[in-house]
DNA sequence: CCACAGGACGGCT
DNA sequence: AGCCGTCCTGTG
C-alpha cells in the first residue's frame, strides 16, 4: 500500500459533483475543500477538481492512472457524445447542459449488484448508511491520514453473514434477497465472469433478473453502472417516469404511465446511448426538484 | 402520532 | 397481462 498521485490536464466533461450526486455509487463522499473521496476496489481515492485539472491521490496498491482510467470511463469521448445527444431535442440538450460533468462510472459487478438490490424501495442517505456498515462489518479496513475506510467485501466475505446479521445492519426487508444473491453467485449459480462476456444487453439483463431482488429497474442500473457497461438500457425510477412524462407523454397521472410505453420511447429517440441520456435526464430532474 | 418516499414480488383478477 | 398491497426505515 502506497501513495500516488495522478493528474488530468485540461480535462472536459469531468464534475466531480455530477458524477457522484447522478445516482450511480454510494461510496463517496465530499470533504470540506469540495474534493471527493470513495474507496475503489482496495483504494481509497480523493478527486480533487481545480480549474480544468483534475487530481487524483490514492492509498492502495493499484496502478492509480490505470484504475481512474478504467474506473472514469476517460477513454471515451463525453464530448462527442453530448454534441450527438443534443441535437436530439432541446429537451435533452438542456438537461446535458445542466449535467455536462456526467462520466458514467465502471464499478465492480459484484458490488453494483449488492449496492442496487440495497438501492430497492430506499433513498441514497440511507443506502450510504448501510453499505458503509456492511462494509465496515464485512470489508477490509484501509487507514489513510488518519481516517478509516473499509473495502466493500468480497462474495466470500459477504457470505459470512447470516439474514438476521443484516436485518441487524438495518437491511430491513433486503436482507434475504441479498443472502440468497450472495450466495447464488458464490455457488456460481450466477457466474460473473460469464456476464461480462455475454454480448447480447437482453440475455445478460435476464441473466440478472434471476437473482433475487434483481427487477428491471434494478437490472438495468447495474447493466449502465458496472463494468458491463451497456449503454442500451434505460433505467426507469420515479424521476426518470416523471421527468418522461414531462417532456413527451404528459399523462395525468404519471404513476399510471406503462414503463414500456417509456422504454420504447427511449429507444426510439436516444438509441444505442439511451442510458447516457437516462443519467442526464435524471440527474436534471432530481436536482431541480 | 401519521404521511410520505422509494422497487421487488407475490397474490389476485 | 395488469393492478395492488406489503415489505422496512428515515424524515418532516
Amino acid at each position: 500500500m502506497y501513495e500516488q498521485q495522478y493528474i488530468l490536464k485540461n480535462t472536459s466533461s469531468f464534475e466531480p459533483k455530477h458524477i457522484f450526486e447522478c445516482g450511480q455509487c454510494f461510496r463517496w463522499d465530499e470533504e470540506k475543500d469540495g474534493s471527493y473521496t470513495g474507496v475503489v476496489g482496495d483504494n481509497v481515492i480523493n478527486v480533487k477538481k481545480v480549474d480544468n485539472t483534475i487530481l487524483f491521490s490514492s492509498f492502495g496498491a493499484d496502478n492509480l492512472e490505470t484504475l481512474v482510467t478504467d474506473y472514469f470511463d476517460l477513454k471515451r469521448d463525453y464530448e462527442k457524445i453530448k454534441s450527438e445527444l443534443s441535437k436530439i431535442d432541446n429537451y435533452l440538450a438542456n438537461s446535458i447542459k445542466y449535467g455536462s460533468g456526467i462520466r458514467i462510472l465502471n464499478q465492480d459487478l459484484w458490488e453494483t449488484i449488492i449496492s442496487f438490490i440495497i438501492s430497492a424501495n430506499n433513498n441514497i442517505p440511507r443506502i450510504k448508511g448501510i453499505i458503509e456498515r456492511l462494509s465496515k462489518k464485512y470489508g477490509n479496513k484501509i487507514e489513510w491520514k488518519g481516517r478509516d475506510y473499509y473495502t466493500f467485501p468480497t462474495i466470500e466475505e459477504l457470505a459470512k453473514a447470516s439474514v438476521e446479521d443484516l436485518r441487524k445492519l438495518g437491511l430491513g426487508f433486503r436482507d434475504v434477497r441479498v443472502y440468497e444473491t450472495t450466495h447464488k453467485i458464490l455457488n456460481k449459480e450466477v457466474n460473473l465472469e460469464k456476464l461480462h462476456e455475454e454480448p447480447d444487453t437482453q440475455k445478460a439483463r435476464d441473466t440478472l433478473l434471476t437473482l433475487a431482488g434483481v427487477g428491471p429497474k434494478v437490472a438495468d442500473c447495474i447493466l449502465l453502472f458496472s463494468t458491463l457497461k451497456r449503454l442500451d438500457v434505460f433505467p426507469i425510477d420515479v424521476w426518470v417516469r416523471r421527468v418522461m412524462n414531462e417532456l413527451y407523454l404528459k399523462k395525468e397521472d404519471e404513476t399510471k404511465v406503462n414503463k414500456r410505453e417509456i422504454e420504447k420511447l427511449a429507444k426510439e429517440k436516444y438509441g444505442a446511448l439511451e442510458g447516457i441520456a437516462q443519467q442526464y435526464l435524471f440527474y436534471w430532474k432530481r436536482d431541480t426538484a
